[in-house]
RNA sequence: GGGCUCGUAGCUCAGCUGGAUAGAGCACCUCCCUUCUAAGGAGGCGGUCAUAGGUUCGAAUCCUAUCGGGCUCACCA
């Protein structure tokens, strides 16, 4: 039972001895640092209820929990807030309890709950991951860590744009000017290789545009006439029919991609229990939409194509089936969704984080996916998220301004280094010791800037100050975190040594901290929840 | 134009299921390294919580409108 469950459950009592009024819930906060106190319950809430001025309730209240409560050391009544103060020993006796438990703040796995699915990362394999994508696996990581913590059983997974036209031209202009170069050739990561040829794909491109405007060719024509665009198209029909020669292509320069990918996330610390590829996923989805045209969830135009009439819902039609009978991104991520529910059948809903310029789009996608009636369809969940911007504006990719996920890991790390150097702090330690540290200490600094600020703000990136190691940052935290080590092991020490321990005083700041987590421990199941599926099921 | 979303200190952000004098860090100013790691600590300066109404005992928080930024409304993915 937590202090604040045992509180309830006193004050409970305490109202209905002094009133004689059933009060089931309070509201509770922490105590404001220029008052006496631990825990205060505001008093106003209760005035609904109960009759009377708010002070003398809270005193009232107050007077019991002294003399009824062991743990209540004293109480104070300012206006309607009634400050509690807790005796050192419950804190003594819970640190000793927490001590012991190594799964502290974790609710155990539990067979009723449901597994949750997530979503995240999902690049396109033509070209490398960066600081967008850091931000998403990022979050998407942490939710289904958070996830896990609050005794959720998670998948995480991820669906590789493996397939289309991007990579397309990655292709071909490696085979016109690859030259057979390979990352074994030239020393680069393969979704770097891939990614140069994907920009030189834009530069021939361009030029032969310039050429045929030069021409007398309108823009738009020229654009739609340029024979590399022409070839990638080509080349993409080659790969749908099966072409031996282009999908062997198309394997081993998306093996390079894969090969590079696996190297940034085991740097950035995140992994995937089940990878999907849209390779295998994108002609997923029709039977649903033949199936749902039976039912009357959709219905068939004039021409053939198919829709889901959303106006009742305050939302458009949307299509989900060509005229041609192809399928559209609705129809594959419809197909992917039942897919994955039918390959995980113990999940209960899934969470995909994705950047929020697509929130219409997985707003339909859920009410749709709804309509046809599965089960978890309500506990569908996009978490959604805000572009990353840097100080000189947005991240283009063909303006060269994209800040590249493994460079910045690095550059972290280096700046980590330096600072430290130049603070002398880690004498004695070996080349490698250090080079680890700087690593953690550089991704954890990276990590929080990231990751503190609100999912669905837009964050604009400062190079400079993600590498402030002051104040409200990662390395602050494990500064904290060491200096806890340390008065830890230092308490040992003089327990073993000497009789008369020593007393460690921690700073305003840490005993907020550890305030705050001993009396609220529902802060972490709170994020839990903030991300978890069940609660969106009222949002919606 | 419709929908969604953001606007809090000079800067970057917390706080938003309504509760005490709106909090941190950066920057600026004053102190503190024979006391657990100074990547730190103690304090100071700095706010019309975009604006205007409304609901309430009480509003940064809820509602409405307005202004400003972003996203979105494809037989693209």
């Amino acid at each position: 039972m937590t202090l604040q469950e045992s509180l309830s459950a006193h004050i409970k009592s305490a109202i209905v001895s002094l009133f004689n009024v059933e009060v089931t819930s309070f509201e509770f906060q922490a105590t404001r640092k220029e008052f006496a106190g631990d825990v205060t319950l505001v008093v106003f809430p209760l005035l609904k209820l109960l009759k009377g001025n708010p002070a003398s309730i809270g005193e009232q209240i107050g007077d019991y929990l002294v003399t009824n409560v062991s743990n209540v050391k004293a109480t104070n009544v300012v206006k309607g807030f009634l400050n509690i103060e807790i005796s050192d020993s419950y804190y003594i006796e819970s640190f000793d309890t927490i001590k012991n438990e190594d799964t502290f703040g974790f609710v155990a796995p539990s067979i009723e709950n449901k597994a949750v699915l997530v979503e995240y990362s999902s690049p396109n394999t033509n070209k490398p991951l960066h600081l967008g994508h850091i931000r998403n696996n990022l979050l998407g990581y942490s939710v289904a860590e958070i996830l896990k913590a609050a005794g959720k059983k998670v998948y995480k997974t991820q669906i590789i744009n493996d397939r289309g036209i991007h990579i397309s031209k990655s292709m071909l202009a490696w085979e016109k000017f690859g030259e057979g170069q390979t990352p074994e050739s030239t020393g680069l990561k393969g979704d770097k290789l891939v990614g140069n040829y994907y920009v030189k794909f834009d530069q021939e491109y361009k030029k032969e545009i310039q050429d045929l405007i030069s021409k007398g060719h309108s823009e738009e024509d020229a654009k739609r006439q340029a024979p590399m665009m022409l070839d990638a198209q080509q080349m993409l029909l080659k790969w749908e029919a099966g072409d031996e020669e282009t999908v062997a292509l198309w394997e081993k320069m998306n093996g390079w991609v894969y090969k590079g990918f696996a190297e940034t996330y085991d740097n950035l610390g995140v992994d995937f229990d089940k990878l999907y590829y849209e390779s295998q996923t994108y002609l997923l989805g029709k039977e649903f939409i033949a199936e749902g045209l039976k039912t009357g969830v959709f219905y068939k135009k004039e021409d053939g194509s198919v829709w889901c009439d959303l106006t009742p819902d305050g939302l458009d039609e949307k299509i989900v089936l060509r005229s041609d009978g192809t399928a559209v991104y609705m129809t594959q991520d419809i197909g992917t969704a039942i897919q994955r529910a039918k390959d995980f059948p113990d999940v209960g809903g899934m969470v995909y984080t994705v950047g929020n310029e697509q929130e219409y789009h997985f707003k339909v996608l859920f009410l749709i996916i709804q309509k046809l009636g599965f089960d978890w369809a309500k506990n569908l969940y996009h978490l959604s998220y805000g572009m990353v911007d840097l100080p000189s504006g947005k991240m283009k990719s063909r303006e060269g301004t994209v800040v590249d996920a493994d460079d910045l890991i690095v550059e972290m790390a280096v700046t980590a280094g330096e600072i430290s150097e130049e603070l002398g702090k880690l004498e004695g330690y070996s080349q490698n010791e250090k080079q680890e540290l700087y690593k953690s200490i550089g991704l954890g600094a990276l990590k929080y800037y990231i990751l503190k600020v609100d999912p669905r703000k837009r964050i604009l990136f400062d190079p400079k100050e993600s590498i402030d190691f002051q104040g409200n940052t990662g390395p602050f935290i494990q500064y904290t975190y060491a200096r806890i080590q340390s008065i830890l092991r230092k308490a040992n020490l003089v327990d073993a040594e000497e009789t008369n321990s020593k007393e460690f005083v921690l700073h305003e700041k840490e005993k907020a901290l550890v305030k705050q987590i001993m009396l609220f421990p529902e802060v972490i199941q709170n994020a839990a929840d903030n991300y978890s599926p069940a609660l969106i099921a009222n949002y919606t």
